[in-house]
DNA sequence: GATCCATAACTACCTAGGTAGTACGCGCAC
DNA sequence: GTGCGCGTACTACCTAGGTAGTTATGGATC
């Protein structure tokens, strides 16, 4: 059950759509994407059946119309394809990722800031609620 | 020639045996692979001919083989890879993926000290040094 | 000199994403 | 009741990664 859903752009851009508005038809989905992302309607609809094909959407008929929803939470797909570049890039080693990031990546000093802070909650939370094995992504 | 790396698995695990050898021939290669990327060499060869047609290794002749050398660096791909997932995921927000993984993915105590402490340094440099417009990748 | 082996070249597939035209069917308007 | 338009289904391609067999070739070996 832990799958791994690596989707394209399109696709990614096409479920983003459907998270931001819970479920949407086929035409609806082509208005929500970004410019960058315009493409026919037939193209939309192609990559939404395969896109059920491979169980991330599933449709109900209202009408004539279907209506699309997503049928993973974007978190897990977030997750997921992050885990999967990491893997690729730092043999699964998550910190490493994180510091290339920070030591590498344009980050500006207000942002550092507000990392800092987290990274302090962070370690708040883990001191009040002990060790507590967290469950992996 | 801010060009964008996005390499398949196998592509970018080869490239992390040429990093690190620096130059190889396809056996070579083969031989470098984690267990996980053992594959054929006749498979290695096609990749290694499909990736100098894309202009990631070249090759020169040495006596009757073929030695391959990478012609971008690690951190390019690295960026560029990172980038690409960026893009897709936080709209190139790459504050918002380093608070992602913060918030989200496992990252122990020990690390989150280590990461603390990255986060100062980098804050000391950018203090020393002024603003100075990091080279992004 | 004939044979064998390593190596590169060529060819062939498969999958998945992406792209979109064309065909078909159904309901609505007139 | 006839046709128009919208929406889905079907079909067809293209690209890129991945996988590997088969063929050709050239040097080493006996």
């Amino acid at each position: 059950m832990d799958r791994t859903y690596v989707l394209g752009e399109l696709q990614h851009a096409i479920m983003r759509v459907l998270w931001s508005t819970g479920e949407a038809t086929v035409a609806q989905v082509t208005e929500g994407l970004p410019r960058k992302h315009r493409r026919a309607l037939t193209t939309i609809a192609t990559m939404l059946t395969k896109m059920e094909k491979k169980g991330v959407v599933t449709h109900k008929s209202e009408g004539r119309v279907f209506v699309y929803r997503p049928t993973v939470a974007e978190p897990k797909v977030k997750n997921s394809m992050i885990a999967d570049l990491t893997e690729k890039l730092f043999d699964g080693d998550v910190t490493e990722l994180v510091s290339h990031l920070l030591s590498d990546a344009d980050i500006d000093a207000k942002e550092l800031g507000r990392l800092q802070e987290l990274i302090q909650e962070r370690q708040r939370e883990r001191k009040t609620k002990g060790d507590r094995g967290n469950g992996r992504a």
